[in-house]
Formats: C-alpha cells, structure tokens, sequence
DNA sequence: CGGTAGGGATAGGGTTCT
DNA sequence: TAGAACCCTATCCCTACC
C-alpha cells in the first residue's frame, strides 16, 4: 500500500545526512545497508536517497535566497510593489530550462537591506553553484571556479579579488573544505539546514 | 509579468477529458504528445493539464453534489436506474480541511421512507470519499476504503458488507473501475459533469 | 541484473488573478 | 469568498551507462 508521496521525515533526512557524512555521497547502497540507518531508512531505496540528496544540495544552494524571498513576501514593508524578485534575489535565470544565456550577476542586495548580518553573500551562492556544477572529484582548485563563473555571470571588475577572498572565507568558517588547493562543499554545511 | 491567464476553451476541455479517457489520469505528457489531441493542446503544458483536470474533478465532485441535491428536490420519483451515474452519486464532505472530527455515518436516508430504489446510497458517497482521499496512485484496496471508512465514520455493525457489496455494485454500473484489486473513480465519471 | 547519475514527469501545496 | 489558472518543488520514474 504505497503512499501516493513518501515525505521525508526529520529523523530520515538525518539519516541521510550522517550516512553522507560516514560514506560519502553516491554511497547509497552501503548507507542503506549501515545497520546504523537502515531502519530509519528501511521504507527508502537507494535511489530515492539519491534523489533526496541532491534536493537537500539545492536547497542548500539556493536556501538563502528563498529565505530572502519569503521574507519580503511575509512583510510587506514599505511600498516598492515591481521589483520584488530584483530587489533581493542576486542569481537569475538558473530555474530556467534554457542552458543557452548567460547569467546576470548583481552584486549585493541594492534594495532589500533588511538582511540580518549573514555568513554568505551573493558571491558566496555563485561560489557554491560554481563547486558543485563543475563537478571535479575532488572539487575544484580556485582558478577553475574563477573561469566558471566568468564564463556564466556577467561580473563586475573586481569579480576576481572578490571570489577569492570569498573562498577563503567560506573555508574559515567551514562552509568549504580547502585540500591540495582545492575545494569542495562541507559535508557539515549541507548536514545541517 | 505573467501570461494573461489563459482560459481552457470547450475543445480543449474535451480533448482533455478524452486524452484521460484514453490514457489514464496522470499520464499528461503522454496526452500531450498524442496527435488526436496534440494540435488542439499544443498551447497547454503538461503541468496545465494536470492543473485543468484537478479542476475538473473538484469541480465535478462538487457539483454532482449539489445535482443529486437539486434532483431529491425537483424529482422524487422512481424508477429508472441509469438516472446517470453522474448526477445521483455525491460525496460529501469532502471539503473539511480539519482531519480531526470524525463525521458520522448515517445509514441510508431513514426519514424519505418513499425512497425509490436509487442507485447511490450514502455509503456511496463515503466510497468516494475514501477513494479520493487515500489518494493511491492506482487506488486503494477494498481493505483500504474498509479502514479508511472504520477509522473516520461511526459505523454501524453491518458497514463492512455493506461497503463491500456496494464496491462490486459501483464496479458493475463503471462509477468504479476496479483493477488489481484496487479501485478508482472512473475517468468517465469524472469526464461526465 | 544491480547500482548510480541525470533528465524529466507527476503530485500536491501555494499563489495570483478575476 | 470562491474558482480558475498558474507557479514551485519534493518526490518519483525512466533511461543510459557502467
């Protein structure tokens, strides 16, 4: 008797995430099979943790910026009614299917303002986008992400001093993981969300 | 920003609730893609042929609710039984977002007395009511509509071969389509209204 | 066949417009 | 307030490729 949408429980989205943390990602059979998770997960198949990971990633992604959003949406504060997606959203045009045209970078919420002081800015988010779109197995080195986003964003001129002091950053406060000049998502960041 | 909201002509109803006819619900790329309704949908997405026929069916649930209430008024009289399946079968309340409540279950109309054989009961109705809210994917089992119907009407003693003997009878008449044991409104049920 | 990656479709909740 | 049309995206499904 299937449910017609299985959701994603708390504690088996927990699962997930410490079974990423032990095995690794693309693991799926063998988190399925760690007596660990198993019966959390046991109503779950290897691909579904497949596809729940990669949902959790995007929202990791793209978690900020919804935020964003539905805090404009749940104060409407002040009157500016057209510009609403502009004001606070930095990255446009990803959701859309075309692959063809390049992405517009803005670089910081001219309008929004309410934004409480944040571990991450615009930069970050294209920085995250780049490290997971470009797919090296062990992450990319800096000058890879660089070219990835000079080659999808119109960026401004000092894009470059920008991205790379952003990146050590992110690895400071744990967000990226530096090793051998090249980095990758911490399996911490996106375990927690 | 958006479209202008474009509405569902007549044609494009109907080639809907034949591509349904012929393929199944849930199967709307499918729809799309055949040529018999292609050219009259070309301007539809799948995702709006979802969207159309979840109207569609709320709106013909609803609305055979208040036909079978309207008949009871206008023509309380006997006989024929293909007083069309459409309009005698209702579902009531379906409506109440709250799951809390249990609703009671009246046994059939008590007072009316002079009620002419019909061929929906109010166990019907509830039939329906299961089907719709269990919402599996090819429809529950009877075993599912027994528990659904247990667990959220006061039943009388009898309810279990009630509810089965009208499944076979909804079954016979095409209210039901029945298949692997399980059972679904009948997309002619729905392509009525 | 079993497993993973990726693309794409569906379901269902939300939102917007009328 | 309701209903129709539309949007968002978590979940599920299918196919290609080992």
């Amino acid at each position: 008797m299937g449910a017609p949408k299985q959701k994603w429980t708390p504690e088996e989205e927990t699962a997930l995430k410490a079974g990423v943390l032990k095995h690794g990602t693309g693991k799926w059979r063998t988190i399925l099979s760690d007596p660990e998770y198993s019966s959390i997960l046991k109503s779950r198949s290897n691909v579904d943790l497949k596809d729940k990971w990669r949902n959790i990633s995007v929202t990791a992604l793209w978690g900020s910026r919804k935020k964003a959003k539905l805090a404009l949406k749940r104060t409407p504060l002040s009157g500016s009614r057209q510009d609403d997606n502009a004001t606070a959203i930095t990255i446009v045009s990803l959701a859309n299917g075309d692959g063809g045209g390049q992405q517009i970078y803005a670089p910081s919420p001219p309008a929004g303002s309410c934004e409480p002081p944040r571990p991450s800015t615009s930069v970050d988010k294209i920085i995250l986008e780049a490290i997971t779109n470009l797919k090296r197995p062990f992450g990319p080195d800096g000058k890879s992400i660089l070219m990835y986003i000079e080659e999808n964003f119109k960026m401004q001129p000092d894009m470059k001093r920008l991205v790379t002091s952003r990146l050590k950053y992110l690895t400071n406060v744990g967000t990226l993981v530096k090793k051998k000049h090249k980095y990758r998502i911490s399996p911490n960041y996106m375990a927690e969300a």
